[in-house]
DNA sequence: CGGATCTTTGACTCGTCTCAATGCGCGTGG
DNA sequence: CCACGCGCATTGAGACGAGTCAAAGATCCG
């Protein structure tokens, strides 16, 4: 069970490419001007590329900073003192984390591929927050929905076979990236997604086997993966039982 | 698997014993007074009892009101179409609850015992949010723990064993219930618990017969349960692999 | 007291995990 | 340019934890 994941913690530091050095000793914060939404936030914000595997933080890190993905696939994840893992979500480009937490990340953000993000200091975003209600409201939003989807997650955990896991998690996943009838790009590797379904990779791949025998999906390479049947996928998330299983 | 719980949606409705259906229609919004913080909240507070296994709202019930629970304890749960039930929290006195959405409950809300919860409508508290900083603060850090809460069940869900998921799970309610060395109060039924944790009622059962043949707990009658050894219950938890197993 | 509901226990099944071997793709260095 | 090694994915065989089904207690409450 779990992971036994191999990169414990490489903590080479990220190379600053943006702004976010200056940032951070800036008197400039009142360069933010309040009623300017989200959009100052971004702009105040540092770029930063992290390689994959690379750590962006650790889960016992003070929560300094915010971040948002601008390209790329970033996991967040939790251990067990043993080593099994739980990755509670994955995130693409325009997802902020980093900001769910108070005094401490509660998890560990690591790059799933190569990635850019862009961070905001703490201390800006909760300025922000407190002078301008737009952006309060989005962020309490965010929250929010955030916490719809890890209650959407602990349904799957908690109840959801192998396959229907699977099944499942292709489907948002397509969903996300709205791949409409097309091709679906899979960043993360086959333990990631284990880790994600709280399966091992060794169901995930047979699960995707079976799949690609019933004409669900298509699997032209390791990190393609084609919808064919996306009706057929959902009915098999829906907990209809299904039936059809001959190949 | 899951629960095919037989309660489903009996609709009857509660027994309205405070000033809620005044508030309703009251103009009395003004009442709120800025700054007040979250005390003018509970003072604009109706009372509602439910009895045990009531409804207090459904999933696709448009969130009109939050609530907050008073005495007893309250379950939040989901169902997937076949029947299958995941109780996602399960709620004790002073836990608010029907906050976190915004259009519509995403989880149905039922009394585990006869409880007494008080009601705000949800347009009251938008208000005061808007109005009062200290209470937009207060919400945003009870979403932001109920976010936390929901991360640390993924871990659990996902990748704790039976006897992990119970041993954590006796825990946390002695911590809720600061029930110190003692004795604690069940007041859900196994059922229940076997919901919440992912499991079978079966598997509660027979777990809860080996801590006890263990001496880690006593369970002297069904709704009571005596934390012997919180020490070694908590070594479970941590996935230490536990070598242990005579009786 | 009696019936309904919930809990416990047992015997057996089954889905998923574990362990192990093999295959594949890719980058590196000879 | 090819051989090698490394990391990951795949596939198979067998084990095991938790689920299912069934029956026998408890408990609750009218």
């Amino acid at each position: 069970m779990g992971a036994n994941f191999t990169l414990e913690r490489q903590n080479v530091r990220p190379v600053a490419v943006g702004n976010h050095a200056l940032l951070r000793d800036l008197p400039g914060d009142g360069a933010v001007r309040p009623g300017d939404g989200i959009g100052s936030l971004e702009r105040l914000a540092g770029l930063m590329h992290f390689k994959r595997n690379q750590m962006i933080f650790s889960e016992s890190d003070p929560a300094a900073q915010v971040y948002r993905v601008q390209s790329g696939c970033v996991r967040l994840t939790r251990l067990t003192p043993d080593g099994r893992r739980q990755i509670t979500s994955f995130l693409h480009a325009g997802d902020w984390f980093g900001f769910e937490w108070f005094s401490v990340y509660g998890v560990n953000a690591e790059a799933v591929s190569d990635v850019c993000v862009q961070s905001v200091p703490r201390r800006v975003l909760d300025r922000l927050i407190r002078e301008d209600a737009h952006v309060a409201g989005y962020f309490h939003e965010l929250l929010a929905s955030r916490f719809a989807q890890a209650q959407d997650q602990l349904m799957v955990l908690g109840r959801h076979t192998a396959r229907e896991r699977v099944a499942g998690f292709l489907l948002s996943l397509a969903n996300r990236l709205s791949a409409g009838g097309g091709m679906l790009e899979l960043a993360m590797g086959r333990q990631d997604i284990a880790d994600h379904l709280g399966l091992t990779i060794e169901t995930v791949c047979r699960v995707l086997h079976d799949l690609r025998k019933q004409r669900l999906v298509s699997v032209p390479d390791i990190h393609r993966l084609g919808i064919l049947n996306a009706e057929g996928l959902a009915t098999l998330v829906e907990g209809a039982a299904m039936q059809a299983e001959a190949a």
